[in-house]
DNA sequence: TGAAGGATTTGT
DNA sequence: CAAATCCTTCAC
C-alpha cells in the first residue's frame, strides 16, 4: 500500500471483528460516534460519523428474521461483520451490519450519519444514508473490511464524550415499545428525535471534525 | 395466482 | 397525511 494511502486509512482505524460478535442491542449504541468509511473508485475516501442506529434481533417480531429463514433474509442469519442491505417500499435501500453469531438473525440498522462539509440532512435517514454511500442490494452479504473498501472505524475521543439518547424504533408495527434506537443527542443529522427532545441550536450542535458548520 | 404490507421519503 | 412503487410473504 502506498505511504499516503496508508496514512489516510490510519485516520479511520477499523473496528475489530469481535466488536460485532455481540447482541445487536449492545453493538448498536456502541456504534454511535463511530465512522462509516468507503473507498471510492478513484481511491478517495468517503466517510461520515454514525449518529443514529437501531437494533434488530430474532427474539422480537420487528426483525426480518423473526418468522423464518428465507433467501431474502439469509444474510441476517449469517456471520457477523457483513452488510445486510435490502430494498424497502420498492424504491429505498436500508443498510444493516450483521451482529452476534451465525445462525441467529440480528443486526444494526444504520439510520443516519453526519458528513463533514455537507448539509446536515444528506444522510439523515436509512435510505438517504444508503443512497449517499451508494449502497444497494449488490452490497448485500459484503464483508466489512478495509480490504473490501468498506468498513467501520473507531470513535474519536471527542465523540466518546457525547450524550446518547435511547428511544423506541421508527416505522415498525410490532415490538414498538422496545427502546432499541439510539442517537447522538447533540447532532442535527438525526432523522427523528424522541418526544420532548429538541433539536440543538446550530451554533452549539455537535458536528464531525472538519465540518463547515452547516 | 393474487392481495397485502412494508426497518422510507417527499411534497401537500 | 397520503402517494410513490415493487418485492416478499401469505392466503386461497
Amino acid at each position: 500500500m502506498p505511504k499516503h494511502e496508508s496514512n489516510e486509512v490510519m485516520t479511520f482505524k477499523a473496528i475489530p471483528h469481535s466488536f460485532f460478535c455481540r447482541p445487536a442491542e449492545l453493538v448498536a449504541p456502541d456504534l454511535i460516534g463511530c465512522k462509516l468509511v468507503k473507498k471510492k473508485a478513484d481511491g478517495s475516501l468517503l466517510s461520515g460519523v454514525i449518529v443514529e442506529t437501531e437494533a434488530y434481533s430474532q427474539a422480537e417480531p420487528a426483525c426480518h428474521g423473526y418468522k423464518r429463514r428465507t433467501p431474502s433474509n439469509e444474510t441476517l442469519f449469517g456471520d457477523p461483520g457483513h452488510l445486510y442491505v435490502y430494498l424497502t417500499y420498492g424504491i429505498y435501500h436500508c443498510t444493516n451490519v450483521v451482529t452476534d453469531r451465525n445462525g441467529w438473525a440480528s443486526g444494526v440498522l444504520l439510520r443516519a450519519v453526519a458528513i463533514a462539509g455537507e448539509s446536515e440532512r444528506v444522510a439523515s435517514g436509512p435510505a438517504l444514508l444508503s443512497r449517499y454511500f451508494d449502497l444497494n442490494c449488490s452490497h448485500d452479504s459484503c464483508f466489512i473490511s478495509v480490504e473490501n473498501g468498506l468498513w467501520l472505524a473507531e470513535r474519536s475521543a471527542s465523540a466518546s464524550m457525547q450524550k446518547i439518547v435511547s428511544t423506541t424504533r421508527i416505522g415498525i408495527s410490532e415490538a414498538k415499545e422496545l427502546p432499541w434506537r439510539w442517537y447522538l443527542q447533540a447532532s442535527r443529522s438525526v432523522s427523528k428525535r424522541a418526544k420532548g427532545d429538541r433539536c440543538p441550536p446550530l451554533a452549539n450542535s455537535w458536528r464531525p471534525i472538519g465540518g463547515t458548520g452547516q
